[in-house]
DNA sequence: TTGAATTATGACTTTAAAGTCATTATAATT
DNA sequence: AATTATAATGACTTTAAAGTCATAATTCAA
């Protein structure tokens, strides 16, 4: 393992690896160690405990996504197109990390594996997510885009949820390879349901 | 705790129970017993292991809330109907059991707590619901109500997570009871959403 | 009403992983 | 080069919960 990354983040990658080869719940600090190539005693020099450290993998996972999709979002203007890019960016992030989000999704990790307080904070993480997808419904609600007995909020989550379920769809029948085309399809597909539901 | 019903259901619903106080992560066999009122060696004889009887746990759940819901669709004739009670059916059981579906879906336990095979029968079981579903969504698309470019099993899957995130949305937010009348209007908002989408 | 079969008990053993800390190595400072 | 400060080590300790089993209680059958 390369020797010029500061130790901090060689223990946060080692961590994020081993999450995507063994799952949340095979994750010891041993194995962490050995995958980052020091003692265990060193993993707790950069980390208070357990808690801490796959608290801080799963927040800069997060913030990773949140921040990518975000600036994409805001190169658009109208809020239909706002939340065909929001779909688009969010699948293609999970299909250029789709090990670690495989594990996530299928481990169904969120908060399990989290002390109380760290649930809490992650519950924080995902609300400014799904807030920020209101705030989108919101104006389109507005300007008379969407229908008026919306709940904002409650769009976002179920966006959210539409889209993890269809990662976790893929990841269940396991399709081959993701390619663009997929993904394509998939956002498209999402977006339709979402915009006008599914009848004829 | 009652001594006419056989020992092995008796474990079960204590661990149900003690799952609804406690949640699935804070669960232990120790507990088990003391719930049930016996040693801990007696649940041991009924079971093989820990992993055995949650999954069992999981099964029951689940095996009710199915045949529940399958036995009230099966009652109306139209597709959209069919999804319609479906999806208020579903609600109004998450809400009668309220205290375990909290602790299921925000542990989001699914799959963690078990094994390797347990996992894989519990998504098999999961199929069988989305499965259900997917059949109606299919002769809605044949009889030219649905949208025809729909995968049915797919769809199947994203309607049980717009239930379940509804459903946590409500926990999260902690709505301070459930009633009569929010069951409704929480169905006829998934519902909408799922037939017409979220445009105008 | 006895002794054989079944069921239940809970103290004990095992296991596995988290977390510690006296010791050693490396780097910085004079 | 010697001294101090900082970082790293890994064998060891602790903890917590799963799982066992010799012993005891209860039920059943003749």
């Amino acid at each position: 393992m390369a020797e010029n990354i500061d130790k901090y983040e060689l223990i946060l990658l080692s961590s994020r690896k081993l999450i995507e080869e063994i799952g949340f719940s095979a994750l010891t600090m041993d194995k962490v160690a050995q995958k980052a190539g020091i003692a265990k005693g060193t993993v707790y020099l950069y980390f208070k405990d357990k808690n801490e450290l796959l608290e801080k993998v799963l927040e800069q996972g997060f913030e990773r996504m949140f921040e990518r999709i975000k600036s994409k979002v805001n190169t658009q203007k109208g809020h239909v197109e706002k939340l065909r890019v929001l779909i688009a960016e969010n699948i293609n992030h999970i299909y250029e990390n789709r090990y670690f989000f495989k594990t996530i999704f299928l481990d169904e990790v969120n908060v399990v594996f989290l002390k109380k307080k760290s649930q809490e904070s992650f519950n924080l993480r995902r609300k400014r997510y799904t807030d920020f997808i209101g705030e989108i419904i919101k104006s389109g609600i507005e300007s008379d885009e969407f229908r008026h007995d919306l709940n904002p909020t409650k769009v976002g989550y179920m966006l959210v949820s539409l889209i993890k379920t269809n990662a976790i769809y893929n990841f269940l029948n396991n399709k081959p390879e993701f390619t663009e085309e997929m993904i394509k399809s998939d956002s498209e597909e999402i977006f339709n349901l979402l915009i006008y539901g599914i009848r004829h």
